[in-house]
RNA sequence: GGCUGGGUAGCUCAGUUGGUUAGAGCACACGACUCAUAAUCGUGGGGUCGGGAGUUCAAAUCUCCCCCCCGCCA
């Protein structure tokens, strides 16, 4: 039994995320982990949210409330909203918890102690009206190089000139709108990078078989220009992990916290411990999935993320990690996705553009957006979200060729033959040839599944389903009753065997359906289908079943019309 | 401006190291079936593979130039 360790990207706390983000990142997670405990693996997954920096703050304040009991209530909201999407993860936590504020505090004292921590001085832009350091993209003035009255403090948008904020003439906050700035001397620590860039590059080079979007991105960031550059680790902010070297003071460092980009990776180990703590087990049993010297040598270990978060991924974190010096588990596949886009444009949270997960639960079941969403996942290159293709996929692939699948078997089989699996026949030579169909077809969606070829992964089980309509069609039950009873007994018999088969090799992708169809064939054996001749004999002669409510519905052209109108972007 | 990825049937996408008439699903047409959610199964039509030039016995696949789209960086 394998162990497999695998983390998503932690969605930022500030608001709901659309289906972009979703599908990037989450929701792939969540189909690899269900997989792989399919197969019977033992898998730890681990997700959480991301709490910390200054938008937090501002949306903190913008609802009028404490940025930590914001933080606490949209942790729960999305914890909700991922129950809704069945993410199986094994402990949602938050990078705001006690464990990665130690967790973190650990690290960057290990690294201080390993020389990797210098401390810089520097002028930053201090709003005297908002009470705080203004980050270069809070401040706004007018460009010294073309003079367009809206540039930021990171780069103007009319004329593109990269600027310092200090450049800006007349500068003021995008919080407060305040003119009442200052420029302010200000002590930060920067983790020194480019002392780890030989064993950074000589780790990228040792992953040969990561997607070219994953390297590519890597390399660019350590060779480009200058190279990889030392980053900036600590904010002048108030909420956030306070930085500490280890459990002690950090000297002239007091009222300072990390910057949230090295705290936030480092909650997929607290994140564990969490799990750990959540669950009454000790510190040994998080330990043995990161800790090469505490059992985690044999995990494996999967992240999954949009595309923009692969430089933290590929650099900043390993850098972390291999700058601490300790035998922590670094990454050993990374999985990357290209950009969801929304009829025509990209999702907009501003705009409200796009379909929104409560939104997406409000109008539909779970399975249903899981199914678009994976089969359609971003992986070659960017993807395109309309109402038609959704409409289409889930009409045709859940309700015509599964659902109604599910539907016919059992509602001829309790009609014709009663409420149990019919004894009758045996398996005869159209039986053999579709259980040596379907085991070449299982292999084949199993070998996409281990690559995490998604869509291909998708398009294999819907042939698998397409392969019972096949079968029954060729059959003909209906007809075989009429001269030869026991053969169409043995039909049937095996057609709702596969209907549990279905079930398991479903589940990952479509779990509420896949729970319907096992509970309708009055079954909870859940074993992976390894041997398929036996596994289609699971539901023996005698052995009783029920017909499930229709397992999906389909999407009216109205309800299309309704909905493209409703999300097409209007919302605050 | 630099870089990644992409531009293949009406739509969403596959096309391994260049090699027989370029594939899938949907949509469309015709046929079969009638157990089932007007579902299913079969057959078929449909593409100068973004444009141009080149290498080769042979290019969607390699080289060069150009044009678009998403994104990242500067």
């Amino acid at each position: 039994m394998a162990r497999i360790l695998i983390t998503s990207a932690i969605p930022y706390i500030n608001g709901i995320k659309h289906l972009g983000n979703l599908v990037g990142s989450q929701l792939p997670a969540d189909l690899f982990a269900r997989y792989k405990r399919g197969r019977g693996d033992e898998v730890m997954f681990i997700c959480a949210t991301d709490e910390h920096g200054t938008p937090a703050e501002l949306a903190a304040a913008k609802a009028g409330k404490p940025v930590a009991a914001y933080c606490a209530e949209m942790h729960e909201v999305q914890a909700e909203i991922a129950k809704g999407f069945r993410l199986s993860f094994d402990h949602f936590g938050r990078s705001s918890s006690q464990r990665n504020h130690k967790l973190t505090q650990a690290f960057a004292g290990k690294l201080a102690e390993n020389g990797l921590i210098r401390e810089v001085s520097e002028k930053m832009i201090y709003s005297i009206d908002d009470g705080r350091f203004l980050p270069d993209r809070y401040v706004e003035g007018t460009c010294p190089n073309c003079g367009y009255d809206s540039a930021r403090g990171d780069q103007c948008d009319n004329c593109t000139k990269q600027l310092d904020p200090t450049d800006l003439i007349n500068p003021r906050s995008t919080i407060s709108g305040s003119t009442n700035l200052e420029e302010r001397e200000t002590k930060h620590l920067y983790l020194m990078q480019r002392s780890l860039k030989d064993k950074l590059e000589a780790w990228i080079d040792s992953k040969t078989d990561w997607p070219v979007l994953t390297t590519s991105i890597a390399k660019k960031w350590l060779n480009d220009g200058d190279g990889l550059q030392d980053r900036g680790i600590t904010r002048d902010l108030h909420w956030g992990i306070p930085v500490k070297k280890g459990d002690q003071p950090w000297p002239g460092m007091e009222g300072k916290v990390f910057y949230v980009w090295f705290d936030a990776p480092i909650e997929y180990i607290a994140g564990t411990a969490e799990w750990a703590d959540a669950n009454g087990k000790a510190d040994a049993d998080w330990e043995r999935w990161w800790r090469t010297d505490k059992g985690a040598a044999d995990v494996t270990y999967y992240q999954f993320m949009g595309k923009d978060n692969v430089p933290f991924h590929t650099l900043s974190f390993p850098a972390t990690i291999l700058g601490s010096g300790e035998p922590w588990k670094m990454v050993d596949y990374l999985k990357s996705f290209n950009y969801l886009n929304y009829d025509g444009g990209q999702f907009s949270t501003s705009r409200g553009r796009g379909v929104f997960m409560d939104q997406a639960l409000s109008i539909l079941p779970s399975d249903y957006w899981r199914w678009w969403l994976l089969s359609h996942a971003p992986e070659s290159s960017d993807a395109e979200f309309t109402w038609e293709n959704f409409q289409a996929s889930v009409n045709k692939d859940l309700a015509d060729v599964l659902g109604n699948f599910v539907s016919r078997v059992t509602k001829f089989a309790k009609s014709k033959l009663g409420d149990v699996v019919p004894a009758g026949g045996d398996y005869g030579p159209e039986e053999a040839a579709l259980i040596a169909d379907l085991g070449a077809r299982i292999r084949a969606y199993e070998a996409c599944m281990d690559a995490i070829e998604v869509r291909k992964a998708a398009a294999e089980l819907r042939a698998i389903w397409v392969i019972g309509n096949e079968y029954l069609q060729a059959a003909a039950p209906w007809s075989a009753i009429k001269t030869d009873p026991a053969r169409a007994e043995a039909m049937i018999r095996l057609s709702l065997n596969l209907i549990r088969v279905y079930a398991i090799l479903s589940r990952p992708f479509i779990p509420d359906a896949a729970q319907a169809m096992m509970e309708a064939m009055g079954s909870s054996d859940w074993t992976w289908p390894g041997d398929v001749p036996e596994a289609l004999r699971a539901l023996p002669p005698g052995h009783a079943f029920t017909v499930p409510e229709n397992l999906f519905r389909k999407i009216t052209d109205e309800e299309r019309a309704d909905w493209q109108l409703r999300f097409a972007g209007k919302r605050d």
